[in-house]
RNA sequence: GCUCCCGUGGUGUAGUCCGGCCAAUCAUUCCGGCCUUUCGAGCCGGCCACUCGGGUUCGAAUCCCGACGGGAGCACCA
């Protein structure tokens, strides 16, 4: 390599270093870039710092003007900061192939599905998506005392309204036939045994790392025990997986693979009594169903080694598990253990109550299932643990709506206005500032209006503002009721322009959420009843419809026998 | 207690595997300006970060060791 072709190019970077820099070039700096740009090619690192070193000292010398104007002529690309375009797609999957990616989602249905699922269903769908693969919806359905008949559909309509559709679904419970068969074999393996021992004292066993006499009993006895256990002649015993007592990572202490329970589960009634744990479901499911790429989060990351061991003595496929962090939002719990004291105690309406990040309550409060999205795949995969504010989705769902919201008037905290010399007009007034497709409305007004009362006050008598769209006034008398006059169409540029209603106005209640829990506390303030006029045209709202009250916020509609109320989605 | 995972601005994230085109991405918040018949949106600008200490190297956000901090698991819940 020629030593002039590694001048040139530090010649380069200096003028694109100084540039960048107020004229003044930083040799290690254009020394790393000058390095990277030969870096196949061999060249020893202190022949480069050395001549970029000197065409530093000599870029240096000229004046800034200088250096732009030499640099236009030798790199023009170099003179403009590109921009680094930021995509948020998901990164690559490892040992993907395209068509042959498998992904699923796994909830068991004792619940509304909350943002945290949607999370994990948006990255598995996305996968799927992404490399023409399958997306499976399976209902980890394998304990009969949390599984609960309606949350099957509730959590369908969940997936659909976030416009997730899957290839195939279907319920673990309904494979405990293969489950037990596997189990056998595990057993005749002696690779499981049967239990016998008081859940305490396999609890104690497993902290302190000794193991029970159950483990050393005769395969024979086992299956034996086994056949037991599910004709349903025994009580109080356990599958547990023959692990390594000793090992330092407690979940493979041999971890409880089946057990008993007795309460009849919604879709198979008293048909079955021994159930899988999570372990073995898991485990076994992805196996066999195919999954390539299961995620799941790191809180299990410590048993991934029970998943991977029970696959081996089974001698089943191993997927490549994933796992990525939980979702928290500041001040919105997920946990159904938090959520429902809350609905018990009446401190939220209910699943979908808009202070919850469940999806029936982000829907409710006007949040697009597509902001949603976004928003998800904008937090990645990391396995960093965080605590994301809402404001993030509110940021991303006001792009969204700001586009295609209605802008309505609604007077909060309204008082009554009589203007002097008003003309009566039919004035039309469009829907949106930019996009006249949305269309408009008419509204009549006489004299008599409705403005907020917090703007009267800032405003003084002889003072001018624009009822907004309208016309201009002019404050003489503020007292119960606000006497003006009218001042002319024309408009002032620094005016107060401000939304009212006339007196054909309709009274309706904003609900405005605010954080659920602040510094760990309940928190009793939390939802604001906002009280108001809104213009006539609004009663013909439909429920579901997200507009704007303008200088007040997103809110969404919904109509409830005859009252019609809001609820307030975000600035 | 033991083990594992994680540590990039106020917040979230990219980059870390494979050291140099990273004086660190893109958002968001906050602050200022412009524009606007909304306190909204848009546009422009500003503030602000590689947890700390050692090591390896010509060169470390990136590799190694240690400390500190945070989280998780040690269920017959998933």
């Amino acid at each position: 390599m020629s030593s002039e072709k590694i001048q040139k190019t530090a010649r380069k970077y200096a003028l694109q270093n100084a540039v960048q820099f107020n004229g003044t070039a930083n040799p290690k700096a254009v020394a790393g870039k000058v390095i990277a740009a030969f870096k196949d090619e061999n060249i020893s690192p202190n022949e480069i710092y050395q001549i970029s070193g000197s065409a530093c000292l000599e870029v240096n010398k000229i004046p800034i003007e200088q250096q732009i104007a030499e640099l236009e002529k030798l790199a023009p690309e170099l003179l403009k900061k590109e921009k680094k375009e930021r995509d948020f797609s998901l990164p690559e999957l490892p040992d993907a192939e395209k068509g042959k990616v498998v992904t699923r989602f796994p909830p068991e249905p004792n619940g509304y599905l909350h943002i945290g699922h949607a999370k994990a269903a948006i990255v598995d769908y996305e996968y799927a998506k992404m490399y023409d693969g399958k997306f499976i919806l399976r209902f980890d359905d394998t304990n009969p005392e949390n599984a609960q008949l309606e949350f099957y559909d509730v959590q369908k309509e969940d997936l659909r309204w976030l416009s997730i559709e899957w290839d195939e679904e279907y319920n673990t419970s309904d494979h405990l036939e293969k489950h037990y068969k596997l189990a056998e074999q595990l057993i005749k393996q002696e690779g499981a045994y049967v239990c016998k021992c008081p859940s305490d004292a396999i609890k104690d066993g497993r902290f302190h790392g000794k193991e029970c006499d159950c483990r050393a009993v005769s395969t024979e006895k086992n299956l034996d025990l086994w056949k037991d256990m599910i004709s349903s002649s025994v009580e109080g015993v356990v599958l547990r997986l023959k692990g390594d007592m000793k090992c330092v990572n407690t979940a493979m202490r041999d971890p409880t693979l089946f057990r008993i329970i007795d309460t009849p589960h919604p879709l198979h009634g008293d048909k079955y009594r021994v159930w899988p744990t999570y372990d073995f479901a898991g485990a076994v499911e992805d196996s066999l169903s195919g999954v390539t790429h299961p995620f799941r989060t790191k809180e299990y990351e410590l048993r991934d080694e029970c998943y991977f061991r029970l696959l081996e003595l089974l001698e089943l496929r191993k997927p490549h598990l994933m796992e990525f962090a939980r979702l928290s939002i500041e001040g919105m719990p997920v946990s159904k253990r938090k959520i429902k004291p809350l609905i018990d105690k009446g401190m939220v309406s209910g699943y979908d109550d808009i202070r919850l990040p469940t999806l029936r309550g982000l829907e409710k409060r006007g949040i697009l299932p597509e902001a949603i999205k976004q928003f998800v795949l904008s937090q990645g995969i990391s396995k960093v643990e965080s605590s994301v504010t809402f404001s993030l989705v509110e940021a991303i769902n006001r792009k969204i709506i700001d586009p295609i919201a209605k802008r309505y008037f609604f007077v909060q905290d309204p008082i009554k206005l009589v203007v002097e010399n008003a003309p009566a007009m039919k004035k039309t007034i469009s829907l949106h500032p930019t996009d006249k497709k949305l269309g408009s409305r008419i509204i009549k007004t006489d004299n008599i209006f409705f403005v907020p009362k917090t703007d009267m006050k800032k405003l003084n008598i002889g003072g001018i503002f624009r009822l907004k769209d309208l016309y201009n006034v002019k404050i003489k008398e503020k007292n119960k009721v606000i006497f003006a006059e009218y001042a002319g169409e024309e408009l002032i540029q620094d005016s107060a322009k401000i939304q009212w209603t006339t007196d054909n106005f309709i009274k309706m209640s904003v609900f405005v959420p605010g954080l659920l829990y602040q510094k760990g506390n309940y928190n009793p303030n939390s939802l604001e009843k906002v009280e108001g006029f809104a213009e006539e045209a609004v009663s013909r709202l439909k429920t579901g419809e997200i507009v704007q009250f303008e200088r007040f916020g997103f809110v969404r509609i919904e109509k409830q026998n005859n009252t019609i109320m809001g609820f307030f989605a975000h600035k």
